[in-house]
DNA sequence: CCGGACGATGGAAGCGGTTTCACGATCGGC
DNA sequence: GCCGATCGTGAAACCGCTTCCATCGTCCGG
């Protein structure tokens, strides 16, 4: 009567009630084949009466295993992962980590003193598995992390030098069917705005956007370097127009970029799609935010997120496990900026 | 020489090193007062010699205390916070838990499996605390952490019933001094695109609006309601043009809105800034990305992180305390929607 | 009908810490 | 120079769970 919000019920309570050993029990919620059927049920409902559930804490002591995986994401100014995605990717890694028991431990060092904390937590062996949504320079952690053998799974190809695992979408096949889908409409001089090499993803792109123009037998030398934000995209356009004035399909490698060219084509007079048909890369909020909304590249975010979790969970059950790659297609969102309202 | 990727030193190890016994070593890394000098240091030199961290299970499992917060956030479709503004969050809070040794366990539950799993989670004495970054349907859910006693902090006022903690932006000041910009800056004529009212947070930027032109002696009665997406800015931009056609300032209660408005503006042959200035809230990227460069409502995003964590943590650590609600001021970003490139 | 094999069971050890408590050594006061 | 208070120390209990292993009962084959 004096105990109503005191601690949990404990697996010896459960014993108690269900006239077995606490060993027993053990075995019953543990699913070991090893029990009658009379205990089994005997514990099973004495569990589920009195609300039974294990204490996380005194399992994974036991157990040696964390059942916990540690993310880590990029800082916020990181142009990687555009944060919209991030919510989403986060909630599919989550759900799909959580069906499976653990839990997901979120990292977002900020500081040099954050990182060192974070080594010191990883190498603790506090979480069975990491994810790395984009890299961070420390490449002295990773490579701790290698040595002390904590399974990692990268989201999109790391630029490390490490042999890893990573699951990433496919950039070249999505720079190829943006560009196929401009040719479809029946455009025929295609420009492209490149993303920053800081990573392979822009020149996997690129790619795509020369191999779709080839097998049309279209030219593809229409390339202007961007550098991610909006204004080098307006930028990079009017470089476009002044070289070849007749263009009227652009691709750009992000839907910032892209907002950026459709701007300077309609201060160019050029309108838009009838005139030019734009089409970004990622689907964030600012495709739906532009005037026409553009047709984007849309990464399935949250397979990614599944597929992550799914992969680390596989490579801490079974350690020593060959670096797996998983690489997803994209696909298209189109909008008016390449179908025209009236289509 | 065989224990090469063993298991992380324990205490016993330290205590062996140091010559003491494990509850000397404990007291000394428990920073307890009844411990000699001697034994402080043999103890300090041995853990550091052989890198010793704690097992973070092992002490949770004694001390009853899990030393993680759990976060919960929105799905990804929910308004209330902006995706941007959710990852510099979780940085901040992460930031703040982690400087005081707390984990940050992240929950986003997607389904109705997931919430149940949640409670379960939660009621489990896993967490000692919890952060809402978003109210989710289930009051049950919240009920019950009350019951439990389990400390939660909002993030945004709560829409819910119960007396809580939260910290919140002052919308009221924001809508007010974004408003007192316009009306600094020489516009008589401003108008007011009003958010959702699916929460309090909308109607205080209204009144913050309405009491900056009261003090200024101007009308307050532009106001039409939007819905948060752009097209609904764009709309009610629409029809307060067509009510008021010499409409020469516009404070939207989201930029989404606002760029929506932009364009319904530039679209009626309005120049902004020089003919009609616009402001947003919420400094969102689309504040960037539009033509011109968007002024803003910036929310102080990191503060409240770690503010909600200060007050989560302070909850955890004495119990019982009276909800405590921190209110904080937001800052203008001004850019050329209404300071034009001249100014 | 007996012995061996096998299945189910619970006692006990142990995971890595913290905390209680009894003990011996040291110290000060008379 | 003796006694009680004070301080530092380590043995041991304990947190809740899993697992090893000895025990016991049952079943089956010879």
């Amino acid at each position: 009567m004096e105990a109503v919000s005191r601690s949990a019920t404990s697996l010896g309570e459960v014993a108690r009630a269900a006239g077995v050993s606490r060993a027993t029990a053990s075995k019953v919620l543990g699913g070991h084949p090893q029990v009658s059927e009379s205990a089994r049920q005997a514990v099973e409902r004495a569990a589920a009466e009195l609300g039974y559930l294990p204490n996380r804490a005194a399992r994974s002591l036991v157990a040696g295993r964390s059942e916990s995986v540690g993310v880590l994401i990029p800082e916020p100014s990181s142009q990687l992962f555009g944060d919209p995605m991030l919510a989403r990717l986060l909630g599919a890694i989550g759900e799909e980590l959580s069906a499976n028991g653990l839990q997901m431990v979120l990292f977002a060092p900020q500081s040099a003193t954050d990182i060192e904390r974070l080594d010191q937590y990883l190498a603790g062996g506090h979480v069975d598995a990491v994810l790395l949504l984009a890299l961070h320079e420390s490449e002295s952690l990773l490579a701790r992390l290698q040595a002390r053998g904590i399974p990692m799974v990268f989201g999109g190809s790391p630029r490390t030098a490490l042999l890893a695992s990573y699951v990433d979408v496919d950039n070249h096949a999505g720079g190829r069917s943006a560009t196929q889908h401009l040719v479809a409409q029946g455009r025929r001089r295609i420009a492209h705005i490149a993303g920053p090499r800081d990573g392979p993803a822009a020149g996997q792109r690129l790619q795509g956007y020369r191999e779709a123009l080839w097998n049309a037998g279209l030219r593809s030398d229409l390339v202007e370097q961007g550098a991610s934000d909006r204004d080098s995209g307006e930028l990079a356009m009017a470089r476009l127009l002044a070289t070849q004035e007749d263009i009227d399909g652009v691709f750009a490698a992000s839907d910032t970029m892209a907002a950026g060219a459709m701007w300077a084509l309609q201060v160019l007079g050029r309108r838009v799609p009838d005139d030019v048909a734009v089409i970004g890369f990622d689907d964030s909020p600012i495709a739906m935010a532009t005037q026409p909304p553009l047709s984007s590249v849309r990464q399935p975010v949250e397979l990614m997120g599944r597929e992550m979790a799914k992969l680390a969970l596989s490579m801490s059950a079974v350690r020593g496990q060959a670096p797996r790659q998983i690489v997803l297609d994209p696909e298209l969102a189109l909008r008016e900026s390449t179908v025209g309202s009236a289509n």
